[in-house]
DNA sequence: GATCAGATATACT
DNA sequence: GTATATCTGATCC
């Protein structure tokens, strides 16, 4: 049974967060889910064109994205599509501006709670199938930015689950990213059916009424 | 399953 | 001022 994720489990590289996040549990709020995918996204620094376009800290610090730059162990929660809310980790070193997105999990304990907070949920694997309904069952929202996972005594906390067998990790493109959209840093776990359906980066509004 | 509408903070010009 | 966004829910096959 490995240690609880701790300060030092977050500081290490977003790829080797986000595969080490997998199967690990995350309680908020009186409903507990367990992770079954997630996203890395690097941060600024490294090598000339190694950068992540993908990422909010990609052009460096903005009001928005500042805590990225922080110490790892803590929330980023954004506000996307002006509705939605989706919850990172910051990870890697201070400074070093990498997290993970939380892309889907499996409601474990509080589903009832959960499907008060989701009423649109059509099933129980529904409740947290996607980074915005994840971030809806656990109630984050950005005034949850900052929080940091690794306090004695958080309100939100990461727990180690049973690891999954290494054969049941899987890695593809990320989600709804047009740049890097090549990068393989989505990790999930085979056979989970909460884990949510790939979509690649395509159309995004419907654009402008043409003609008339 | 595929397609579309939705509502606003954020960042860039 | 304007374009974009780490998406979801509803609707139509």
């Amino acid at each position: 049974m490995p240690h609880a994720p701790d300060r030092s489990f977050f500081a290490r590289a977003p790829l080797v967060v986000a595969r080490g996040l997998l199967g690990c549990v995350v309680s908020a709020r009186g409903v507990t889910v367990r992770l079954t995918e997630v996203e890395a996204y690097a941060g600024p620094a490294g090598p000339a064109g190694t950068a992540d376009p993908a990422s909010h800290a990609y052009r460096g610090p903005t009001p928005r994205s500042s805590v990225m730059f922080g110490p790892p162990g803590r929330l980023y929660v954004y506000l996307v599509y002006g509705m939605h809310w989706c919850a990172n980790v910051v990870c890697g070193a201070d400074g070093e501006a990498a997290a993970v997105l939380l892309r889907a999990g499996e409601v474990t304990t509080g589903a009832g709670l959960a499907r008060e907070r989701r009423p649109a949920a059509r099933s129980l694997h529904d409740l947290a199938r996607g980074p915005a309904k994840l971030a809806g069952v656990l109630a984050l929202t950005g005034a949850d930015t900052g929080l940091d996972l690794c306090a004695p005594a958080a309100e939100i906390t990461v727990l180690a689950g049973s690891p999954p067998a290494t054969d049941v990790v899987r890695s593809g493109p990320r989600v709804g990213v047009s740049a890097a959209g090549d990068r393989p840093w989505r990790f999930w776990l085979a056979g989970e059916p909460t884990v949510s359906r790939y979509r690649p980066a395509g159309r995004r509004t419907a654009g402008p009424v043409v003609g008339g």
